[in-house]
DNA sequence: CGTTAGTTTGAGAGGACTCAAAGTCTGTGG
DNA sequence: CCACAGACTTTGAGTCCTCTCAAACTAACG
């Protein structure tokens, strides 16, 4: 295994997401032991695709360092659903559930250290692990909240009131990812997230 | 208990909830015998408001009858965030998750009979019967995935492409409820929800 | 039939888009 | 340490789609 001075070891990866289990809902060692025994590190550049359009996605992925989005492309412009950071998880929901092609692409936005689990160990966890069900509840329960929200958002008709909801809830990743990005999530154009801005700057 | 000749009874909603609840991921009969007895019915009519913003929403609806949906007040206008019919669960979301005032309501668009459960009995039945983690589970997974549905499709930009989106998902609540709903909930005016539907109608 | 809810049609205004060009920032190599 | 290249952001001008306001039409129901 060919692990570069800048990369995460699997180690370390292991131990970034056991935390994020411990904090959500803690499970037995068996089944901390078991998922971490089948974890992958993934590493994937800045400007590259986890996963492609038309491919199938049968991984979940934990997002150790890094941003990605997902987004589809519709016709000549990129409707960017979602943009993810550290802590999070990531896969095509539709691909990764319902096991057809997907349609979204996922993007790292940076470089990316991630870890990945394969729905079918997931799918024995739930068996023989059965707490490992609870905590996915609890998991998804804030997933389809955070999906509320991005459905709320995007139906905001005015743009400002757009980008104002993204930096009361987003504001971490302004600084860190290109406008071109956000503009894409916010369902508008780069000049005009550019002139909102302009607008707004001034008055601090 | 005053039950009229065109509602629901009791043994009926039970019986809807059962046959929901078999059809996803049968639970043990203790869990079923439990939640049945402590779901009460709710008789809604057309019109009225089943959640109002500001309220607390403590409890989760089975929908026996009728179509619903959840709205957000933006000013003057409304944003309709959701519509749902038979056999779906409807709810508050953020109000009900994280116990705080809900920002949105949740309105009957028909007579509606609904089966209600409290999130404490909700939360004791993950302890006493564990297998509905899994149930709960399985039914987040779907509607995770409605939601990420409902974030796409608003962020379609053209209003033509909304309302194709519309028909190819949701069909069965076109001649079912007025335009205006539809128009709130693809996110465009009353008008040109009419105008694209005089566009397309010639075509067939 | 009259009343009301629901839908369609019309005309004008405005916000966001497209296309285009000019700045600005950042990292790399000389 | 500077200069250049490429990525990123801002600004400008004109167009188009959707919105708003208004009125007419239609359907459903008592």
């Amino acid at each position: 295994m060919n692990v570069e001075k800048n990369q995460t070891s699997s180690v370390e990866i292991a131990g970034a997401f056991s935390a994020m289990v411990n904090a959500i809902y803690p499970v037995s060692k068996e089944a901390l032991d078991y998922v971490t025994k089948r974890m992958s590190p993934v590493y994937i550049q800045k400007g590259s695709l986890l996963v492609s359009s038309g491919q199938h996605c049968d991984h979940l992925y934990f997002v150790v360092k890094g941003v990605l989005r997902g987004y589809v492309q519709q016709g000549t412009k990129e409707i960017t659903t979602w943009i993810t950071a550290e802590n999070e998880l990531v896969t095509s929901i539709s691909s990764f559930y319902q096991k057809v092609p997907s349609i979204e692409n996922i993007e790292a936005l940076e470089d990316c250290t991630l870890a990945t689990i394969h729905r079918d160990d997931l799918n024995y966890m739930y068996t023989a692990f059965p707490e490992v069900n609870a905590f996915v509840r609890i998991v998804l329960e804030k997933y389809y909240q955070d999906a509320e929200e991005r459905a709320y958002i995007a139906r905001l008709t005015e743009a400002t009131g757009k980008y104002h909801r993204f930096i009361n809830t987003k504001s971490h990743l302004l600084n860190r990812i290109p406008l071109k990005f956000i503009a894409s999530y916010l369902g508008m154009t780069l000049e005009t997230l550019s002139r909102i801005r302009s607008k707004i700057t001034y008055s601090r």
